[in-house]
DNA sequence: TGAAAGGCAATTGCATACACTTATTGCCTT
DNA sequence: AAGGCAATAAGTGTATGCAATTGCCTTTCA
């Protein structure tokens, strides 16, 4: 091997596979169904089989791929029905964030949640798109770690990873971009003053609003991959 | 154990090497902190290290096993904070699963849930309390497939396996076994009547209790992993 | 002409071998 | 005697090789 790891730096190089090609899987490059043939892929990030073959292994166990035994892997493909599911289990994880946030976040975690929210405005107006979702996932980010709980932060994350492939397809939906900050403004109102049952609600609300965006793009038309960056507008 | 893959028929060797692992960790006889020994283990399952390392890997990302780069593997050590998030994520999870049950369960699943309930009340009776168990299990997964969410009762059987090693401490608290029960029936008496709002607060006060009989138990204060029958009577 | 069976190529699964990192022990120096 | 350094051993990480399973293609027979 000569100079491998120049890029992506850290740990053994089967971390630098899952992220690789985990990243490639939640950002459409390789899209749902997808054969993954080891070899191909030990080539093309210039290493051996094994970490390929690990590298499969965890991403299948984190639900990115599917592996049949000796038949190979490929991208996860799923149903409508287990769509609807975790997009529905989104709503709920995103609502018990919102919840926990409104009754645990510290002080300054509530002015940092409002300022970043606030500026964000000024992207709305400006419709950028790009920008606007950049802080978007920022804003979800900031809910996540505001629930206090790292478990429930694992499992909204994780989730969160396995939905975006299929919400890349819902960007530039006509008005959506003020709609997501409205709907963000009365999550951070109620945060704000403290109402978790409000929150909850309206971040439950926020996501299932996305869920029926995106439902059109679920199996078998699967969206094009338009390029690598992912605009979803949540 | 020698005849190895006798009783754990199934898929390839990696496969087998989760479970053996996996279901040792979950019963408490590979206790959290333990070292785990790439070698050992190959040596001690009769194969090579490379499906002994996938397992690991994979053991890994389901939060079962801790990696330190080069450093080797150890059975994954919670602290007390994580502990807690994950009891006040699976109560949260139930509750989902509870409410949805309220409002989804086909007749069938209805009946015979509750059919499975009030047969148990014998169990309480006579104290028995390894029976209970199982019925107890029974009656939780029962929850997570009625809640008709493939993605919830995915996320709800990970975090309850995760659990696992943490519960089998509180058996045979005194009392525990009628309280349960009574718990479990506030739950089947909400569902059958379809209030998802009830069945939601009384299956996330019913885990709250567990956690509270459980939260004893968590770091340095391990478990002596008594016998290979756990007993949990939640 | 179609279908089934057998063989061949390709790919996966596991084992072994080698390289590199980390921990430990003993020795030397201060 | 204590602390640090060096050498060695133990153990992890990656590569390569070989066996076995799968899917396809060809060939043959009805």
């Amino acid at each position: 091997m000569s100079g491998k790891r120049s890029l992506i730096r850290s740990g053994t190089t089967v971390d630098q596979m899952v992220r690789a090609i985990g990243d490639r899987i939640v950002t459409g490059v390789l899209r749902p169904g997808e054969k993954l043939d080891e070899a191909s892929l030990a080539a093309r990030f210039e290493v051996s089989r094994t970490p390929v073959r690990e590298a499969l292994g965890q991403l299948s166990v984190m639900g990115l791929v599917e592996r049949r035994p000796n038949r190979g892997a490929i991208v996860a493909v799923v149903t409508q029905e287990h769509l609807a599911s975790m997009f529905e289990s989104m709503a709920e994880l995103e609502g018990i964030c919102a919840r926990f946030c409104a009754e645990r976040m510290t002080g300054g975690e509530r002015r940092a949640l409002e300022i970043e929210h606030q500026s964000s405005a000024r992207l709305v107006r400006l419709g950028a798109e790009e920008d606007y979702e950049y802080f978007n996932t920022e804003f979800h980010s900031r809910l996540y770690r505001g629930a206090h709980s790292t478990h429930i932060q694992e499992l909204t994350a994780t989730t969160r990873s396995r939905l975006a492939p299929f919400r890349r397809a819902q960007f530039r939906l006509a008005g959506r971009l003020a709609k997501s900050w409205q709907e963000h403004d009365a999550i951070v109102t109620a945060i704000l003053r403290g109402d978790g049952t409000a929150a909850g609600t309206a971040a439950k609300n926020h996501v299932s609003i996305v869920s029926e965006a995106s439902a059109v793009f679920a199996v078998g038309d699967q969206p094009k991959a338009a390029s690598t960056t992912q605009v979803t507008a949540d």
